[in-house]
DNA sequence: ATGAAAGCGCTAACAT
DNA sequence: ATGTTAGCGCTTTCAT
């Protein structure tokens, strides 16, 4: 007979004495409910996963004895014993920006509808943190794991590997597939649900280019880990390059991203007269033809934030956009579209990689095929601070 | 002698055979960490939770041991076994929204400096999936709970106080101490980490009252969900009518929150003239003397999106701001105070409120007394949509 | 249809 | 300083 324990947790919920050994926190256990319906616990721990098993009137009564003790199931224990997880792990850089807040929030709408749990972590961007932060929640033994980007630590990528290797779907989100060169030779590769920057650039260069610009800016995050804005600007840059415009890309100042904007705004109407000549070097990278002083027509920016500082800048100093610069943003963000004139921006599915990223997992985790990868739709939407002039 | 097991798990990561019992998953455990440093798993166990107990060479093997097998502790058998949990699950509205996000942020960046895990789920604003996940997340018996606001269901209020009655902390934030009058009766109170929404109406009020404004409205967000917001316009009206001033309570229409505003801004203009007779009854709550036409001379919001939306409709209808009417905001987002003229909101803790809950769980989870309420500092930042005329 | 036994991987308690 | 034993609460396997 195994150790004796109290009749009843629920009499004595402190119940002492009898055994010294380790006993339960108190906790309403299975066996709490199984010994107020009269049958061993194993047929409640069956009836709660495949009721249709258990006969009519015991599941009546366990039915009874369940809500009578406000059972609420163990779920380390289960896990354990089962060796099945419903926990998926979601690393992402951060969760205050609304990119990928978005994402977070498709993620978990998904997610718990289908019944699994959502353990989250935010590296800021940082390559070590995600890497201390990917070895903790490795350590629930989730059922899949979402990671943010390609570029990881080689330890992370180690141990991603090896999740999946031990059949543990694992998704990066926010890019796309990698395309030819700039991305770093990788052995490993899992299943990306995101889009490719590389296209979204060459697309903002293009939309300027139909619009008869011919000298044109990228105004890129100053934030160094931003890695996908410095892939949008150089396929930009090589795009506009190669219709035979004229562009420079240039790098935005830390601090603020709104009044990075509107300081911005100077350095493109007058690119070739600093300000102050005493401050550093300015960082613009041109390309193009290195003489012609360039007066820049249109600029894109690397998000809706920079833009719209340039885009209030320009209203505040008179500075007609289009007529004189035209003005394209990147993410379509509510606000920046009630400007005036309204941004013309790229509208991103940030909800619908949560959604697609989720189902993804969902899918391997029941199919058991391996998650796969997707790429979704960006617009270019047009609005008027890109229209063309006439 | 315990069942044999194969000598190394390395070896033969799937090794068959021998026993026809449940055997392990393939991942390294506790075990063969142990027998790779020729000790036993106890002492592995020991050392990873206690260094400093261990032996320095056995110390020393034992690293070596972690290492070479790549080791990553199973949290469910570790919290099984210890009772313990580094768990917090965290409920919010949502996580898009970027009041929520901010929080989620400071919830997260806390926890993980102390090691603890964030299982974080999202309500959509609902009481049945607040309850719905709140015993999906509790069945992690995690070390603390997190929810939003002081509303829930009535069996989610009963699995709060349970859990607290176990000795897991539990916080509400986003809403200050209850005060008098408008809360509903409740037994159970649990630690708040938030502000007063009733001092904010009023203090919005009296901003607006300072600056000679006698006719006044408060714009309602049309969610019926943000009780917090209908609060601060109950507060608001009151503190109106104390000082004598008109005031009327408007909802906003649902929908893309800035056309809201925008369409507000005609009603704040025209309040007596509906625009369309044909309409359903405008849901305006007249205070104050009913009879005057109430030709406002201030509008406070629910949030910056609607005052936003407002403020850039005066602009493109040329109507001078804050001259015909002054504007005032709700949650201080960075791009309202862009705007021309730079919109005066409240500024709220939203990502403090994540620090100081989660340093209040902590505390309680070290100190083991109750979570301290705290009332968290918000600022009405005066800018020129509410400036004195002259 | 229900139960007994064993075990998931770890830690607490009690040795030694 | 290290090991032995029992047990956390559940599920699997194998009876009955």
């Amino acid at each position: 007979m195994p150790p004796t324990r109290p009749p009843s947790r629920l009499a004595t919920p402190a119940d002492s004495g009898e055994r010294a050994a380790r006993r339960g926190h108190g906790r309403i256990t299975l066996r709490d409910v199984a010994e107020a319906a009269g049958v061993t616990s194993i047929t409640v721990s069956r009836y709660l996963r495949e009721p249709e098993v258990v006969a009519a009137d015991t599941a009546a009564r366990i039915r009874e004895a369940l809500a009578a003790t406000g059972y609420l199931p163990n779920k380390q224990a289960g896990l354990l014993a089962s060796g099945r997880s419903n926990i998926v792990a979601a690393l992402l850089p951060n969760l205050a920006n609304s990119i990928f807040a978005e994402t977070a929030q498709g993620l978990s709408d998904t997610l718990q509808a289908a019944g699994h749990e959502l353990l989250i972590a935010s590296t800021g961007y940082s390559l070590e943190r995600e890497e201390e932060q990917l070895r903790a929640l490795l350590g629930w033994h989730p059922a899949a794991v979402v990671v943010t980007g390609r570029r990881h630590a080689p330890d992370a990528l180690a141990l991603l590997a090896a999740a999946r290797r031990a059949g543990t779907p694992v998704i990066e989100i926010w890019d796309g597939q990698p395309s030819g060169g700039l991305q770093p030779a990788r052995a490993e590769r899992f299943a990306q649900v995101g889009f490719s920057h590389d296209e979204v650039g060459r697309a903002m260069a293009e939309h300027l280019l139909a619009a008869g610009h011919r000298r044109l800016a990228y105004v890129d995050s100053g934030v160094a880990e931003d890695y996908r804005a410095h892939e949008r600007g150089l396929a930009f840059a090589a795009a506009a390059r190669r219709a035979g415009a004229e562009v420079a890309v240039l790098a935005a100042p830390l601090g603020d991203p709104f009044n990075a904007g509107r300081e911005m705004l100077g350095r493109l109407l007058a690119p070739a007269t600093p300000a102050r000549p005493a401050a550093p070097a300015k960082r613009a990278r041109s390309g193009g033809s290195e003489k012609a002083t360039p007066l820049f027509t249109a600029a894109a920016f690397a998000n809706d934030h920079l833009a719209s500082g340039a885009l209030l800048e320009a209203s505040r100093r008179r500075v007609s956009v289009p007529g004189r610069l035209a003005l394209l943003g990147f993410g379509d963000f509510a606000w920046a579209r009630q400007l005036d004139p309204p941004l013309s921006s790229v509208a991103l599915p940030r909800y619908e990689i949560g959604v697609a990223a989720a189902r993804a997992l969902l899918d391997a985790l029941s199919g058991q095929r391996a998650a796969a990868p997707q790429t979704l739709a960006w617009t270019l939407v047009a609005r008027e601070s890109t229209a063309r002039p006439r």
